[in-house]
DNA sequence: CTGCAGGGGTAAA
DNA sequence: TTTACCCCTGCA
């Protein structure tokens, strides 16, 4: 644990507010700089932007440089692949314009579950307000600038709660799916390990549908922000199917496509980079 | 101030 | 295919 820092200067496409507003991430918070401070694996990182230039500074395990490049998908080449979507249709290109600065975050897939489990049938600001409890209750404190974070418990450290407990903590009826699947993972009855190696996305979704919580959108979510990033899968959520039945026909009543069709259509047509159109497409519309 | 709908779904009927 | 679900917030 070491004080570090990392700037990349002519950075392209990386907007804090994308990024950490975009709905994939429940763990950075604003401050009243502007920047954001987050805490992933056992990180505290506080980002900047000036101009071109990020900063990124704070209390780190490992090499900065490594980890950061890794956590914000630095290596992959956005520009490419937004002059590639935007070819698509104008509502692509669209959405591109309004969030090009989103970048997919690498989360760590045991957090990513855990959250996406969480967030069914839930609203942003109590997700965040659950997982900082959680935090909070089982997980380790780092201290950085007189400030206290904790990171996100391990299998281990949260097969600690009771469903009592969990309920406590505010997470309603989701308490018995986050303990069952925490026991399915701590009991290594499901390998983490090893279905980071599994090539199918079709495999790993299997897998993650047999965890309690996991149904086909939370999944889709796992395999779209953590580590394991999927980027063919399409996660449509009420606001997906809000947005492609208006935008591709025009039927302002929601329940004419269903969830399955959409997902079908989504692929069809974004094939590969599916998973990064939903976030444009999705972001551009909740904002506006 | 009280009452009520609805929220980035899932599981059970 | 439909419905309840915990809890919190916003708004009549």
């Amino acid at each position: 644990m070491r004080e570090q820092k990392y700037v990349v200067n002519n950075i392209d496409s990386f907007e804090l507010k994308d990024i950490f507003e975009c709905g994939q991430c429940f763990r950075w918070n604003k401050e009243l700089d502007g920047s954001y401070t987050g805490i992933f694996k056992n990180n505290v990182i506080n980002v900047k932007k000036e101009n071109n230039k990020v900063i990124f500074e704070g209390i780190c395990k490992d090499n900065i440089k490594e980890e950061i490049e890794e956590y914000f998908d630095l290596k992959r080449n956005y520009k490419k692949i937004k002059e590639e979507l935007s070819k698509i249709d104008n509502n692509m290109k669209i959405s591109i314009e309004y969030g090009q600065g989103i970048r997919l975050l690498n989360q760590d897939l045991w957090e990513t579950i855990i959250s996406f489990i969480i967030s069914a049938n839930n609203n942003i600001p109590r997700i965040k307000g659950i997982i900082e409890k959680l935090s909070k209750t089982y997980g380790k404190k780092i201290e950085w600038k007189g400030k206290e974070y904790y990171t996100f418990p391990t299998p281990k450290e949260l097969s600690k709660a009771t469903v009592k407990d969990l309920r406590s903590l505010g997470l309603g009826f989701r308490d018995q799916r986050v303990y069952e699947t925490t026991k399915l993972v701590f009991t290594n009855q499901i390998d983490l390990n090893k279905l980071k190696e599994e090539k199918e996305s079709k495999k790993i979704k299997e897998t993650l549908l047999k965890m309690p919580g996991v149904g086909p959108k939370v999944a889709d979510c796992i395999l779209l922000f953590s580590t394991l990033k999927y980027l063919n899968v399409f996660p449509v959520d009420v606001w997906v199917r809000r947005v492609m039945n208006e935008l591709y026909f025009n039927l302002p009543d929601e329940t004419k496509l269903k969830r399955q069709q959409i997902e079908n259509l989504a692929v069809q047509k974004y094939g590969n980079l599916a998973g990064l159109a939903q976030q444009y497409l999705f972001y551009w519309k909740r904002e506006a």
